[in-house]
DNA sequence: TTGTATGCGTTATCAC
DNA sequence: GTGATAACGCATACAA
């Protein structure tokens, strides 16, 4: 079974080899390996036998070649300039993604998406190389630009369209159970400092905190900032000057939050016993603020996996995926 | 000069399309693309405007296949367990790798290297579709288990061997200025927290400690921990209670101080008044803390940048580079 | 079920 | 300086 010809270092194994080892054709071998197309138990065997004692990893190149498919993962993220790229929420994503595609053995690329040029996406399409397409903070205009020859292998977090689903962290439930959980314990005059009004996906943390204080008969307080810890103080500054008895902030994540308790500490405030504060994400940091933060997970691994094992089998369930975000119960809130 | 044929949308353009565009064969055009080769001036100006008029954009697979090398570059982590590829530091690291490959139209993918086993290495030789390998936290066995296919086109961010380059934060530097740093402010109890003993970039700072603490007459108070939070306050409860009159802390990241700080605190020292504590990395929450963090620049995006660059290009000035690190002085420390 | 033959897009080796 | 032509490794339509 085995063949005569000695493994020299510098040689690559490939497909010829295994079907050699195994007595096979080319075409047999590269059924078996596929896993696609008829084979009978016992070519089976002898192919697989041959991968394993051959060592025979099958060469991705000539795969993409063939199949007319590409071999990485773009990542594109949309914003005012290219420092959108420098998010630590954006370098957790990418890891994630790199992860899951490292067993496919296809990479992912990094780019940013001007705000300004949202046809951008159409370069995309163009290149071969791009396999599938994931986006980040995609706008209405991100999504119209995109053609249809994307469609299939590309998604989207945030927001998405007919064509491109969504795949994202359930802000609308996690803001809920904060508007639930903040007046439980008595809050009712809450602020919300969200994130940019252009990035989708802010507005539905906003219309679940709008309609709940519409129902609840309570004020309407909102504060618009970035997502960074100097946004958050601003922010901070603002609103209290705004309201000066506002009683509760959600912030749009954790970096905010701890910018808004910072500011309000400057401000001889207490937290939580004058105003109380919650983030989201849930950062390592979260749990070694003072006071430690109350906030909200965000399964950034999880979304990130469904979305890429979504876009490279270019098959999902359905056009939007929301994962649930659970309730981080700490001091500051 | 323009063929009959209209563009169809779902017709790629190839090499094939842009000779014939240009009236020369395609072994001419594929000349001129490369820059390697003879070319007249005229074809070489006839290809070039074919390829602005089609928007050419070469196959990457195709060239990958013929030219032998892979279109990913992948980044291996050593650790014990598949977890540490969960770390900002890496994510960070992977991001900034992501951007740089995305110019050129490869992708990145991220592993772990099992402590255990570092003959996974020569796994990496053996997948075509790596065209360049960077090492994080290797270790000896690593290296030596790093196959000669590899040289040139493999560089290690922490520990480099001869065949290895490095690129690396300057720790020693780093530390240098911290010690004194903190002896200038009086402090002559100093005990430092490194990462684990297996990780070979920490010996760099601990060296540093070591030999510094020795020339000035002063006590050497070493405390293994990992790179947490939680590491972090372990460590500070080992090291007070073995050392109770230890007036200052050097931590081996931002997250290990802060876990010094909030254990420190809780056992009501105060800080700095009784323990200086300074980290390294200077993330954003450095500057939120309380008090807020005395650490040292770490300029992740110049060290992935530059190791992704050279290993890419396959040639590096140097066997080992590293880039300064600035100390960054506030409150405790 | 299996083997044969062809094509994917590019680079490189030759003659010319 | 240029143009045929042979690889590169694999998947697949087609014939057996």
């Amino acid at each position: 079974m085995t063949t005569s010809t000695p493994h020299t270092s510098t040689h690559r194994v490939t497909l010829e080899d295994v079907a050699r080892e195994a007595g096979v054709s080319r075409a047999t071998a590269s059924r078996v390996i596929t896993g696609c197309g008829p084979s009978s138990a016992e070519a089976r065997d002898r192919v697989i036998a041959a991968v394993k004692a051959l060592g025979y990893i099958p060469d991705a190149a000539a795969r993409a070649l063939v199949g007319g498919h590409g071999f990485r993962l773009v990542v594109a993220v949309t914003g005012h300039t290219p420092s959108t790229l420098d998010d630590p929420y954006v370098d957790r994503f990418v890891a994630s993604v790199a992860v899951t595609c490292a067993t496919r053995g296809i990479g992912v690329s990094l780019q940013w998406l001007p705000y300004r040029d949202p046809d951008q996406v159409r370069r995309l399409a163009k290149d071969r190389s791009a396999r599938a397409v994931l986006l980040l903070n995609a706008t209405d205009a991100v999504l119209r630009a995109v053609p249809a020859a994307l469609t299939g292998r590309i998604a989207s977090i945030g927001l998405g369209s007919t064509t491109v689903p969504v795949f994202d962290v359930d802000l609308a439930g996690a803001t809920a159970a904060m508007v639930y959980h903040l007046y439980d314990k008595g809050r009712r005059r809450i602020a919300m400092v969200s994130g940019p009004a252009w990035m989708p996906c802010v507005a539905r943390s906003v219309e679940t905190y709008r309609s709940l204080m519409q129902a609840g008969g309570l004020p309407f307080r909102l504060v618009r900032s970035n997502f960074t810890a100097d946004g958050g103080k601003a922010a901070a500054r603002t609103a209290l000057c705004r309201w000066p008895d506002t009683d509760a902030v959600i912030a749009g994540n954790d970096a905010v939050a701890l910018g808004i308790i910072a500011a309000l500490r400057g401000q001889g405030r207490n937290i939580p016993g004058d105003v109380a504060v919650c983030g989201f994400d849930d950062i390592p940091f979260a749990v070694l603020s003072t006071p430690t933060l109350t906030t909200s997970t965000h399964p950034v691994e999880r979304i990130a996996t469904a979305a890429t094992t979504a876009v490279l089998d270019g098959s999902w369930a359905s056009p939007a995926t929301y994962y649930p975000s659970q309730l981080i119960c700490r001091e500051s809130a």
